[in-house]
DNA sequence: CGCCCACTTGAACGTGTTCAAACGTCGTGG
DNA sequence: CCACGACGTTTGAACACGTTCAAGTGGGCG
């Protein structure tokens, strides 16, 4: 079965232009469309696929596990990402990809993105442009691991989802669905859930944000900036990408 | 003035086989050399780099800073690497580039990088994968920043740091050079100096390395992966790279 | 109604931080 | 040759941030 490939395309387009042939090609990629359910593993590290994954709709996540039960999750996926667009270069696996959310998701062969960027090699540079982004999220990320105290990570991973989320139009007037149970939250950023939960209290103590029932709503969105010591300038998003 | 990028073929192909040609084309980058001391800045935050570095000798790392005064290393590269690749694609550096040691360094102009490419396409796969498996380290780190208690995140960075330099052939039997200071090390790790210190004489009680003088020498390697918990996988590194 | 799940709370504990001072080595200059 | 300063390392003590364990709350859904 084959279906839309929109969201990369208005995913794509956020940053950089397209020709109307480049645009067509991506349309056209054979893709296969599978409904998951929330929580379901897509791809097990250690495994060598020979595609790639576009989240269509809802959220995805790649984690880790240290020491069994220890789990650090590496980031969160939007619609129009692929999120292991890496195998392509990578062959094992070195972490898990799963879904968050329900979620639909397009799997693309490699082959055939191998195929449309040697049919359109400015499409390569693009490609390889969605991975230096990742990787640049990483580092931010590292950045508040190492760096940043619990209610200042939890502030700049909304700032962050925020941004990105509104770039593709998902955000409405300061809202945006961010599914996230405290204990997910508390596994991306370092955190124990206890923690999290409480760093998040002190948060609303101060009327930065609304977040509950998988919603987030902006009420100051300077002061959220301010608390998070956020910058997007590492979202690379062509505009300087500030918001409300 | 024109020079050698030796290191960086030795680099490449100690993952992938390269044709004579591309062997050719990547020995004849034209390169502009300049020697620089220690921790001195190459390229900072913000800028919009021309070029990028290729490390000929001597160690180079990346950093952020946060709240003016608190550091984040977020990598160390080694000679072959070049730290700023993704200044190809990204326009703006998102973090600084600066020499950890008294370093050869290599300036490549981009369009030099963007030219070898489309004449050898399949180049540009083996340097996207090189940020790639960039990315593959960040991942790691943010493991070990978010869910690893300090001995274990220093344990591993040992291992990899080992693992890296033997891949090039800087390992003379179980002995690397390892210039960095319990400073550095903490920035790098998300610890203060003063844990560091006290992490590094927890280790030791265990002689599983000596680590002096920028030396580190491993005494027992199957303990220091296991104090680790080191699965080199995430260095993509072919054979599955490990050593002594 | 009852269960499940996420969230919340409390209390004790532990890891890591901060501040401050001292030690040792090495290179410089008197 | 010794004094000095710089720098990295080491130590101590008080403190803070975050964890762990355990129990309790509350809403949604079968």
């Amino acid at each position: 079965m084959s279906g839309d490939a929109g969201p990369l395309v208005r995913k794509l387009e956020s940053i950089v232009e397209l020709a109307p042939e480049e645009r067509e090609g991506l349309r056209t990629l054979p893709l296969t469309i599978r409904d998951l359910r929330p929580q379901q593993d897509i791809v097990h590290e250690g495994d060598r696929p020979t595609q790639s994954c576009l989240v269509l709709e809802g959220f995805a996540l790649r984690y880790k596990l240290v020491g069994g039960h220890r789990r650090q999750i590496l980031a969160f996926h939007i619609p129009g990402e692929i999120p292991d667009l890496q195998s392509l270069h990578l062959k094992t696996m070195d972490h898990s990809l799963a879904t968050l959310t329900a979620a639909r998701i397009g799997f693309i062969q490699h082959r055939a993105l191998h195929d449309l960027m040697a049919r359109h090699p400015r499409l390569t540079g693009v490609f390889w442009r969605e991975t230096l982004i990742d990787a640049a999220i990483f580092r931010e990320w590292m950045v508040g691991l190492g760096r940043r105290r619990a209610p200042a990570r939890i502030a700049h991973f909304f700032c962050e989802m925020f941004v990105r989320l509104d770039a593709i139009g998902l955000a409405k007037d300061r809202v945006i669905r961010l599914p996230v149970t405290q204990e997910e939250l508390g596994d991306a950023l370092g955190l124990s859930a206890v923690h999290t939960n409480r760093s998040l209290q002190e948060l609303r103590s101060q009327n930065l944000f609304t977040f509950e029932g998988g919603r987030l709503v902006i009420n100051d969105w300077e002061g959220l900036k301010r608390a998070a010591d956020f910058d997007p300038l590492y979202l690379h998003q062509g505009s300087g990408g500030d918001a409300p």
